[in-house]
DNA sequence: TGAACATATGAACAGATGCTCATATAGTCA
DNA sequence: TGACTATATGAGCATCTGTTCATATGTTCA
């Protein structure tokens, strides 16, 4: 018969969607979690905040190591600025970057290491 | 003056962007590692993988505890067994879906926590 | 100030993505 | 077998995304 009671709660003696509505962030960690994963699930930005977790960089040098057009990377370098996973200082004429957390760090270790143990 | 030398590979003397070229992974792993964050990138299949970390459920279940149609379940299912995310077993009418790796259920965490640290 | 290098950005476009709707397939039981 | 529940799937569509092209802004130095 199974379980349609969607906008209307939990009922008693179903413990497995009582845990999973636990398990279930609320919409505000949602949001955030999806916008780093979204960050991370494109080439061009991965390369990037792969290329940073080494070390900061000017964007030529990530032009030069991402082999991507400039302008490419100047757009995500943009994008990966507004949700915060990368800061940049000014050096003369270049634009330096830095990855802003750890986690992301951390992130792209982790998805490596799955990625790394497929059959 | 820069260091625009694209696909030439690299010179003498650019230890940083020598130390971001060995940063960044082979096309094949860069490619694993982003469809896992792709798959992690959606509201909907973030909530998925995220109701599946607290175990198995079947579909009905899913519908019930993400709030999000049956068909729009189903179909992001089908995705996450194609990225061999989830895995199926059948249990008389129903399908049960699990967490095929570990690794999923450590991202969303490392994840959140980023997210919660927000300021 | 003007030339040259470095970076950023807007517009436009092609391809990807996620949803709904309708319907198909599958399993259970009378 | 037929009715019923559970799940899957194809088509169509609106939206989102990432790139390129052209150009603007910023910085240094002669």
């Amino acid at each position: 018969m199974g379980r349609q009671q969607k906008s209307e709660g939990k009922i008693e003696g179903f413990e497995q969607v009582d845990a999973a509505l636990a398990a279930i962030p609320d919409e505000e960690l949602i949001f955030s979690a999806t916008e780093i994963f979204s960050a991370l699930s494109d080439s061009t930005r991965f390369r990037i905040l792969a290329a940073l977790s080494a070390g900061a960089l000017c964007v030529s040098d990530l032009v030069c190591a991402t082999d991507v057009s400039q302008s490419a990377v100047s757009h995500q370098l943009r994008l990966l600025r507004d949700k915060k996973l990368v800061s940049m200082r000014r050096d003369g004429q270049r634009a330096v970057y830095t990855l802003a957390d750890d986690h992301v760090k951390q992130l792209i270790d982790l998805a490596l290491q799955h990625a790394a143990e497929e059959e």
